[in-house]
DNA sequence: ATATTTAAAATATCATATATTATTGCGAAT
DNA sequence: ATTCGCAATAATATATGATATTTTAAATAT
């Protein structure tokens, strides 16, 4: 799932011999609207007002409470009841708590993933991995003009190390769960470029040494630094 | 959250010195959908087709909507686009998947929740088990017609276990998985009655101790047991 | 049998009506 | 003067029914 930064451009797929567009305006609101709460746009408290989203994002009322109870239920939206939608609100504690959950979750499934992982997902392993490495060359030497890209990158790496852990339902929780954590991100304006970096490094090659050890314990190391940088500059 | 098995009829909550009654349409249709999910009125893979849920709930297609987009955030209902929702469907590799997923997420609540709890939580902890052994009791002896409510307090009980957990977040996303995993069991016909028994003992014992290692691990065979009678019975 | 056309059913979206909450203004009491 | 309570009004959220679009199925032709 490319949650975060999924083109809101109509997608093509296969249907028998042709190609259809296909996109509701609802999924395309929701991608919209996750987008601008995760990267700030959208302030943390704000209230979503009806009206004002809808001439925003140009769908109707219906479609936007469709879309903001979904968010709600995704915990990126504060739903009161009769008095509307908010934006999540944010604190050090919740931080807190997501990073935590994200150890939890994503070290349970890298272990799992390592064990389990076969030749393709080593293969998609390498690419993703050479993909950020690629692109957090170029924000160490100062070309910040792809943070968004990068961002991808490092969803994509950190969801293809877990992608051999066999449960969607594990994968699913732990897409959220990154999103959250991401938006405490960008929320600060720094970053730990090199140091993440290094970690990636450190944990690409003890997953294809397949040392479950290694790989877990650099990632909690680079969740609880994030954790902590976030939290310095928040 | 008394998710599972919530009234729904309105509930009075206190504004000033009035009594006031509150609830919309689109939450009691949300707990009415969620329940006849878990508990097996709406079957697995059937289709939720919207005429039909609109005279069975008696709300209109846009609140419908709303309720069935929540839910399928939560994972009760699959959302296809353009062609509507469906019943969740089940299957042996995601009970699987969800029975794990319970244990990574409460036991390692029920450890943070041991070691942070107070006076308090040990009261809530002891009235909690309380009524549960009262309910089990009855059912042992043969008098099943509280078989919701024996599943409020087993409910409550697990939750007031890890209520110390000091995580919002984690607290919310192990109320959707013990839903996810109370549906399984809602699936079969037998239940394992005094065994489960026995181990709510041992665990509230374990935990009124404070005796993390032996209360977790009881957990996790509890999780594990029920998955195997679960899985051996569907 | 397979493909195409047509009809029916269902979904997605919208505009509007109703119910609820929030705001404002005014007068009485402290 | 300031606070409090109350009523009228404005703003907003919730809910509904109607319409447009898309999918499914049924029927016909290749």
């Amino acid at each position: 799932m490319i949650n975060v930064l999924q083109v809101t451009e109509r997608m093509m797929i296969r249907d028998k011999s042709m190609t259809r567009a296909i996109n509701t305006v609802g999924s395309s609101t929701y991608e919209r609207i996750k987008k601008d709460i995760i990267f700030g746009t959208l302030a943390p408290g704000s209230k979503l007002k009806l009206d004002a989203l809808k001439q925003q994002y140009e769908a109707s009322v219906s479609t936007l409470r469709e879309t903001l109870n979904r968010l709600s239920s995704d915990g990126f939206v504060e739903a009161a009841e009769q008095r509307g939608f908010f934006v999540r609100s944010v604190s050090k504690e919740d931080l807190t708590e997501i990073a935590n959950l994200r150890i939890l979750l994503e070290c349970s499934a890298l272990k799992t993933s390592i064990e389990n992982g076969d030749a393709d997902w080593e293969g998609n392993l390498v690419a993703a991995h050479h993909k950020l490495r690629l692109t957090e060359e170029k924000m160490l030497s100062g070309d910040t003009s792809q943070k968004e890209l990068w961002k991808r990158y490092d969803w994509e790496f950190h969801k293809t190390l877990i992608e051999a852990c066999n449960s969607q339902n594990l994968m699913s929780l732990h897409a959220i769960i990154y999103d959250k954590y991401l938006r405490y991100q960008m929320l600060v304006i720094t970053d730990r470029g090199e140091a993440a970096a290094k970690e990636h490094k450190q944990m690409f090659d003890a997953a294809l040494v397949r040392d479950v050890d290694a790989a877990t314990k650099v990632l909690e190391v680079h969740i609880r630094k994030g954790l902590e940088h976030t939290l310095a500059n928040m």
